[in-house]
DNA sequence: GCCGTTTTCGGCCCGACTGTTTTCAGTCG
């Protein structure tokens, strides 16, 4: 997605929720929301394709919709949509994030109630005004309430890692009953934040899994429980949904229930397109219901006559149009990556000791790795004086020589990229690293301009190999900081600066989108771990997924080079 | 509102679960 079209996609989604309140024809709010899904996976701003004309040929995208994006792209504002909000109090809308709450309900509650905002629900609600209208009742009211309970309380979306915990905490509890489990959603999608987790099961005996589920001791609310699906909330607020299938619908119900949105619903019209019909139980015959595949995902694929499509391309970005064009690329693997760079040690802010860190990668099978330690600005994270740092690299250097270790380590540095643009070390010292990763740690709230001028100063300099976390966000906590990125990925292909793809669980940066316009940019990128325990090295997983949810083949990654390729890349 | 090798009008992905019903509407994914 292109950022830049994130005001227009809220646009077109708030008209469709406004159409569905006041209750019009029913197709219509249908017709915006895909508008918007379209315009949300463009690649590029959404004024490019008003330039040239092709803004209507985008699926979804007419006459009547190309017309009111236009108007707004130009003026910031659309008429329709002015007229639109003044039919409803501006509070109704929000009624809508609340769960098991949709427009249907909130169109009546606003006609019969005169309810206009979350507050006035939880009043009618415990005065029990709600549940004495027709089709409403007591559990509806308790229902809504908890809704309002949950929607104040926790952020509603968690990381990958703490999704990944989660999973094989549940797995290991159910698979005594199961022939097949996994982790469907965004999850196996490896997307860096998930809303919920999704789990399927292939068994015989459906109530015991269900039995088992709702009594998995971590869970605080049963929403429903029955003989395919159930569903509950944690006591951490992430909800758990489950489903259950025999086996030969397993590879039909992963694949449906894995995702994304989009991409089912383009498989779906590829299967309706050859006479097919796809479901969460099988592919079958459009006339007669037929089975024809549905045992495994490669099945179904193989059948549509696409390749299989790893589940981190499944965002509907041309993913099925290559697998019919045979032209999906071998991502990038774990097993591809020969070492990690950035990895920090107790000599600064890390827990565990050089040599600890060492054993670890050589256990990971690694042909080298780096020590990256923290430089003398980041007082914070007891960076290293030039002193100590002269030191760390006669040390390393001892270790190298000791014959103790397979591995070869190299030792760099995570040098500060001061706000000038300067690096933290002068260029004599610089000079004697194996490798710099260049990274930024203070004045995050520059200006766009201020901040890409920074950067490209920075990479300037010789000795930098790396751009570290390049958007330096971390995930809940922090934003990317402002810069043009456009301007700095072709300064790190002209350079030949590599671009780190950070492992850390609360980082994971690049995203997969900046990934996407890096290789655009034919950009080499590295994948790291950012390690300050030698446990953390794992977390190199992490970097793999964002490389693979963004196209990445090994070509594309220094790291999975042999030593020899991969020091004059960084030489 | 969009779209078309079944259609320029009449469809629009589809199935599970819940609650309030007495056969179904609303919500979700």
């Amino acid at each position: 997605m292109d950022p830049a079209n994130g005001p227009v996609v809220s646009m077109l989604n708030e008209i469709a929720d406004i159409l569905e309140i006041t209750g019009s024809d029913r197709f219509r709010p249908i017709a915006y929301r895909r508008a918007a899904r379209t315009i949300e996976a463009l690649p590029k701003p959404i004024q490019d394709y008003i330039k040239d004309g092709s803004i209507s040929e985008l699926p979804g995208v007419g006459e009547a919709i190309s017309q009111k994006v236009k108007e707004y792209a130009l003026t910031g504002k659309l008429d329709y949509l002015e007229k639109l909000r003044k039919g409803i109090p501006p509070g109704l809308l929000e009624l809508l994030n609340l769960q098991e709450v949709g427009p249907k309900t909130v169109g009546r509650l606003y006609m019969e109630l005169k309810i206009t905002s979350i507050d006035e629900l939880q009043r009618a609600c415990e005065e029990h005004s709600v549940s004495k209208l027709k089709g409403f009742g007591e559990k509806t009211e308790e229902r809504i309430l908890q809704s309002i309970k949950f929607y104040r309380g926790s952020s509603r979306r968690f990381i990958l890692s703490t999704g990944d915990s989660v999973a094989s905490s549940i797995i290991a509890h159910l698979s005594a009953n199961a022939k097949l489990i996994e982790a469907a959603g965004s999850l196996r999608r490896r997307k860096e934040t998930i809303g919920d987790l999704d789990v399927i099961v292939a068994s015989d005996d459906s109530p015991a899994v269900m039995d088992r589920f709702v009594s998995y001791p971590d869970v605080s609310i049963v929403y429903s429980r029955g003989e395919t699906k159930s569903s509950v909330l944690l006591n951490s607020g992430l909800q758990v949904d489950l489903r259950v299938v025999d086996e030969k619908s397993y590879g039909a119900a992963l694949l449906y229930f894995t995702g994304s949105k989009d991409h089912n619903v383009e498989l779906r019209n590829l299967a309706i397109d050859r006479g097919y019909k796809l479901n969460e139980y099988s592919l079958s015959q459009r006339n007669g219901d037929q089975f024809v595949a549905g045992r495994t995902e490669k099945e179904v694929y193989d059948a549509l006559g696409l390749q299989f499509i790893e589940p981190e391309l499944r965002e509907a970005r041309g993913e099925i149009e290559a697998a019919r064009e045979g032209r999906l690329p071998r991502l990038v693997a774990e097993s591809d990556i020969k070492g990690d760079l950035h990895c920090h040690t107790n000599w600064t802010d890390g827990s565990s000791p050089i040599e600890a860190m060492i054993e670890a990668a050589e256990n990971r099978g690694y042909q080298y790795m780096g020590i990256s330690d923290h430089s003398k600005s980041s007082k914070i994270a007891k960076g290293l004086s030039e002193e100590m740092m002269e030191r760390q690299l006669k040390r390393v250097e001892k270790l190298n020589s000791s014959g103790k270790y397979q591995i070869r380590v190299l030792c760099g540095s995570e040098v500060d990229i001061m706000p000038d643009g300067r690096l933290d070390y002068d260029d004599a010292l610089l000079s004697r690293m194996d490798f710099v990763i260049g990274s930024v740690h203070s004045r995050f709230n520059m200006e766009k301009a201020e901040m890409t001028e920074r950067l490209l100063t920075a990479m300037s300099n010789d000795y930098i190999t790396v751009l570290g976390h390049p958007t330096g966000r971390q995930l809940g906590s922090r934003e990317a900081y402002a810069f043009d990125a456009e301007r700095i990925f072709e300064a790190a292909r002209d350079k030949k600066v590599i671009l780190e793809v950070n492992g850390s669980t609360e980082r994971l940066d690049l995203n997969d989108q900046l990934i996407m316009e890096a290789k655009r940019h034919k950009c080499v990128f590295m994948l790291n771990t950012d390690s300050h325990h030698f446990t953390s090295l794992a977390n190199i997983r992490y970097a793999v997924s964002m490389a693979r949810r963004g196209w990445l083949t090994a070509v594309d990654v220094a790291n999975t080079s042999d030593l020899k390729e991969f020091s004059s890349m960084i030489g």
